[in-house]
DNA sequence: TGTACATCAGTGAACGCGCGTTCACTGATGTAC
DNA sequence: TGTACATCAGTGAACGCGCGTTCACTGATGTAC
């Protein structure tokens, strides 16, 4: 048995990370297997030791933000997922919506780095983008108080505006538009955080 | 003086229109130049007498949107620019966020349809963009009625959820959770519309 | 402790394909006479 | 009206490149004795 399962455990990690940076960069295309394997220290052909295609690595890419970077963020904005409260769904949009976000190319959530990518990407890659989404709408639906169904509508348009207003963001190339719109975005996704009388 | 240059007009216009369904519904690299001209009756040769390359067709086909299909979207809507108000508002809410329109991958805004291509674009690409958003904006803007610092804020803040609504539901493979985000995204849209007193 | 061995992570050349772009050519068209 | 001509939209073969994937090979490692 040469090499210990946790060495290449490890080097797959190790792609996994590279290729979720290159992928928030550089879009699914931007990136080729080269990229990654040469950003990881290895070289083209031990890819397939460790994922089946481009396409599954991208999978595994969008899943480990979650457990990964997402945690460190989570954490960073003080965010503990045992304790939810309104405030607490402030300091998600907080960070969320920050500028520092809006810049963060390496580091964003692949929901807003990715949509166009994955809409037309296998259901796998789908699926894995669809979880990253329903936790930050469980976490916000949670953090809410009021009426169940309200709650859940609230915690939608949220994350609605969350991913949608940086998407659009992340597109326009006038900054100052680009910002106007990401706290617009905040402003309105701060008010739904407490209930009011629907039309 | 052969052909008239009406005559290579009309050709390079049906050309803009073809890649614009293509590229709604492929993605900028999901279509090839061949695909292009065949569905345009033509053959590969001919497009770099009628585009500089790829991309520079690819710009042209996001800002044909506003005067092309835009334009009959608007008028289906029964949207008039010149008579604007808060049930105008309504009408482009309830249009862009329809399910019809989530269905309509030919038809549908670019904007829905390329984000993430198009922030990793030339600035032509991505200026085109931003006209069509700023168009979007200023429809909402001038509708709605109110202080007019708030009105940009909400006007900004429904376009991000038109688009941003759209965007996230097209990404997501459970269809029920789709359409309870664009319905999520349009109601908070639609609350918008009335002035709220603010925290 | 030291040595032969089996395994398999990693290497790097090569394959095959798609596609953006170029180019020499064709032929339909409007104009000049 | 008819004919020769110049133009240029359109053709389709070819080029060149990048990149996902394959494959025969290498060599580092842990194990058996």
């Amino acid at each position: 048995m040469p090499y210990s399962t946790e060495h290449k455990q490890l080097t797959s990690a190790r792609i996994v990370e590279a290729a979720r940076i290159l992928f928030n960069r550089h879009g699914f295309n931007g990136v080729s297997i080269d990229m990654v394997m040469g950003e990881t220290g290895l070289t083209r052909g031990g890819f397939y030791n460790h994922f089946e295609s481009k396409e599954a690595l991208y999978s595994v890419a969008v899943k480990s933000f979650l457990s990964g970077r997402g945690a460190q963020w989570r954490a960073e904005a003080g965010i503990d997922p045992t304790r939810l409260s309104p405030e607490m769904a402030q300091a998600m949009l907080d960070s969320y919506l920050s500028p520092r976000h809006l810049e963060d190319l390496e580091s964003q959530c692949p929901m807003i780095a990715l949509p166009s990518d994955v809409a037309r990407a296998s259901s796998e890659v789908r699926s894995a983008y669809q979880d990253l989404l329903t936790a930050m709408v469980w976490l916000f639906e949670n953090s809410l108080e009021g009426d169940d169904k309200q709650c859940r509508e609230r915690a939608l348009a949220m994350a609605a505006l969350c991913v949608g207003g940086m998407v659009l963001a992340r597109t326009l190339p006038d900054f100052e538009l680009a910002q106007e719109v990401r706290a617009a975005a905040h402003l309105a996704a701060s008010n739904l955080k407490s209930v009011r009388d629907e039309s």
